[in-house]
DNA sequence: TGACATTTACGAAAGTCTTCGTATATTTGC
DNA sequence: GCAAATATACGAAGACTTTCGTAAATGTCA
């Protein structure tokens, strides 16, 4: 599957905050940090359907887009993208390069403490 | 700063690991993988000289090539991107997503644990 | 030294992404 | 019903990336 592109996914952003949304709402929201034209997000959002990343609902004025990829599925594949790219496959040099270059908040850390222990269990529940 | 492009990146990690290198060497590490010509990796090598990517040595028959920027920072700058860009700018769900969707080894669990209560420490003697 | 191999330099094609302008269609309000 | 506002469709330009072919420079060695 194809990996949306950097302006495609401003869009979907907006899209998995916002719920289904119109070009014009879509382009409010993204007019308020960059300097964009209406028809330019139109137009992304004409390819995003045609590429299989939003649907949309032609019943009304205007068309309603959603996002037809989860934020989910689309977090892991860039996960997976930049661990072979720059992590040398590892999931634990990603993690700690993340974890340690930036300010996490103790609460943070705890819940990912609190996260990596509920791993541990279920794998010795499913051995 | 720049980021390096999915090919320049291939060359990258062929030079973070094996420190300097010339064209021909990183060619035939490459070739083992996809088919490419001689040429393009030269071009390519070309090019991330004049973005900065890479130092070049001349003195000899064949240029001798450096990496110009460390694997960490590197690493650094795609972490932050794609926290922004598909995690909402939450470091935490990017750890987590990569925790959890991927099979991660015990040990590779413990050493992260590890990790974070080393952070705690750190924080509680530089409040 | 002269032929051959290796290397660098360079240009250009093909593909993708982003952007916007213009044209056309549709809706709204008076 | 018609003018104005709002939407969609579409083409094309410009930038960037990747790719390779060809030409020119440099080194090797018999």
């Amino acid at each position: 599957m194809q990996k949306p592109t950097d302006s495609e996914l401003e869009i979907l952003q907006v899209l998995w905050e916002n719920g289904p949304s119109t070009v014009r709402e879509i382009h409010e929201k993204l007019a308020i940090n960059r300097n964009v034209v209406y028809t330019t997000i139109l137009k992304l959002m004409q390819i995003m359907n045609e590429k299989g990343f939003v649907t949309r609902e032609e019943a009304n004025k205007a068309h309603i887009y959603s996002a037809a990829i989860t934020q989910s599925e689309t977090q892991q594949q860039f996960v997976d993208k930049i661990v072979d790219a720059v992590f040398g496959g590892s999931v634990m040099n990603l993690v700690m390069q993340a974890l340690g270059n930036r300010k996490s908040s103790k609460e943070e850390l705890d819940a990912i403490k609190e996260y990596l222990d509920n791993l541990d269990n279920e794998e010795d529940k499913a051995p």
